[in-house]
RNA sequence: GCGGGUGUAGCUCAGUGGCAGAGCUCCAGCUUCCCAAGCUGGCCAUGUGGGUUCGAUUCCCAUCACCCGCUCCA
């Protein structure tokens, strides 16, 4: 299988066959945005799918929903986005490094034994003021000689209406899980579901990371798959191991190399004021370990916080027990733009041939490849009889159509892209009707009726 | 965002204060017909915006992007 290759491979397969290009190329870029590509957005594509089929379509407990990205700005007061999503950072002015100004505070704290100190809601004078008097000293140099707080706001402001003032301000969501929590009660009302069910949601994410970088890994535009899953308060732990076998399962149904794989379980101090457990799903990628998916037993918090700051009333009558109670959440989130990006670099591979010439290969599940096969005659003068199986087959499926070059030529082609399958036209076709299938990943051929194509392929792509 | 480096064709790299070159890729034609064959021809570049200069791809400034170090968690 494949072996651990650098990034810029991977960047350069995607930017040279129309996966991913740099954003606004033409114009000098625009600091870490990326357009997918024809191939790229089929590709994505199968990945968004393949996890709406699991998570959705096959799942006898969730619905899905599409939430707007543009949300009434007390959404996120209520989420503590406003808040807590602005990191107080300062720069130490002799050695440049940069720190959280709570985190400053919080070590400093620690290390003296000040159980009483806890920086968290103080304001940004407050914390200067500590950091001042306490003589806090620089972690890397030493020097007590830092700039003044200057916040980053992690969340992107846009306005709504004709005129740029406050009033009309609005925040692009920094995660879609809001969404969910405040349609909750109408998901409910109109499905008619008991709990435990879940809500999942695929949807652009943005926020104003400080370093966004490699590649697709952190970027300030991005794109979730969120499911929240809502049960009963005592049952939640159950249902965090529940869901964290099954996006691992998911994971590894795609073909994800297992010892690419690790779950790390958040230690308690590093876990967020929300959450009573978080597993992060992470992969090896080149650069190294990067999460793809968090797993997070979020209790109640949600909810209760949009109960209290909206007035409404987010309690689930048990209908059996008539207990009442407002519902827990389990929340597994993971990010569409990393997992394509691991399942890109679980499969590429540089495999050499016997002669010595590298075989750039793709292996890509069916499932998620681009094109399911690709039709190739072999020789243009079998184009009519090719393009005749081509329009067959793209009825059903996405499908290439290749005649230019040589016949080992457009194998190779195909390989680079992760067409599992290429089908070609010979000169006996006309005569009998069956064609050729080649694989991409053993490289074997079998001759087979036209008309068994479809079913052949179709199995293929199940996971 | 801060410090250091880089920017020439789709890719990999030459080169110069006064004409910009190669290999691969790509396209066309011929040929071949089941694993990157051959021949011929063709397309395509100095990241962007300013400045200095008679003249800038080369020098200067800014900007953008990328790579390497400090902060993020989908």
């Amino acid at each position: 299988m494949a072996t651990l290759k650098t990034m810029d491979q991977i960047v350069s397969l995607c930017k040279g066959r129309g996966f991913i290009f740099p954003g606004s190329d033409i114009y000098g870029g625009l600091a870490n945005s990326w357009d997918y590509g024809p191939l790229g957005v089929e590709f994505k594509n199968n990945v968004k799918r393949a996890w709406w089929k699991k998570f959705v379509q096959e799942s006898p407990y969730n619905v899905g929903m599409d939430a707007a990205i543009l949300m009434n700005p007390q959404v996120w007061v209520a989420s503590g986005h406003v808040g807590g999503f602005s990191d107080p950072l300062m720069d130490c002015k002799a050695c440049q490094s940069r720190f959280r100004a709570d985190k400053l505070i919080e070590d400093y704290a620690v290390a003296n034994d000040l159980t009483n100190v806890h920086p968290d809601g103080w304001t940004n004078a407050q914390m200067e003021q500590y950091i001042a008097e306490k003589g806090i000293v620089c972690p890397e140099c030493g020097k007590a000689d830092f700039t003044s707080i200057r916040k980053f706001n992690l969340m992107f402001k846009t306005f709504q209406g004709v005129t740029e003032d406050s009033t009309n301000e609005l925040y692009l969501r920094p995660e879609t899980a809001q969404g969910i929590f405040v349609n909750f009660k109408n998901v409910q009302r109109t499905t008619r579901r008991k709990l435990p069910f879940g809500i999942a949601q695929i949807g652009k994410s943005f926020r104003n990371e400080i370093t966004p970088g490699n590649f697709i890994f952190r970027i300030r535009e991005f794109e979730q798959m969120e499911l929240e899953f809502f049960c009963a308060p005592g049952t939640d732990l159950e249902w965090y191991h529940y869901w964290k076998d099954y996006c691992k399962n998911f994971l590894l149904a795609l073909g994800m190399q297992e010892d690419r794989m690790r779950l790390r379980e958040h230690e308690k101090e590093e876990l967020s004021h929300y959450s009573k457990g978080t597993t992060d799903i992470e992969y090896l990628f080149p650069f190294g370990w990067g999460e793809l998916w968090g797993i997070a037993d979020r209790t109640d918090f949600d909810l209760k916080a949009h109960a209290s700051h909206s007035g409404e009333n987010f309690e689930y009558v048990d209908p059996f027990t008539n207990e009442k109670y407002v519902p827990y959440c389990v929340e597994p989130s993971l990010g569409a733009d990393r997992v394509a990006l691991a399942f890109l670099c679980n499969a590429y591979d540089e495999e050499t041939l016997e002669g010595g010439d590298v075989r750039t290969v793709l292996r890509l599940h069916p499932a998620l490849a681009p094109y399911k096969c690709a039709v190739l005659p072999l020789s243009k003068k079998l184009s009519a009889k090719a393009l005749e199986v081509y329009t067959l087959l793209s009825k059903k499926l996405m499908v290439d159509y290749d005649e230019i070059g040589s016949i080992g030529k457009r194998y190779r082609r195909e390989d680079e892209i992760g067409t599992p399958l290429c089908i070609t036209v010979d000169f006996d076709t006309e005569a009998d009707e069956t064609v050729t299938v080649r694989d991409r990943d053993t490289m074997e051929q079998v001759r087979m009726p036209i008309a068994n194509l479809i079913s052949y392929i179709e199995q293929r792509l199940d996971f």
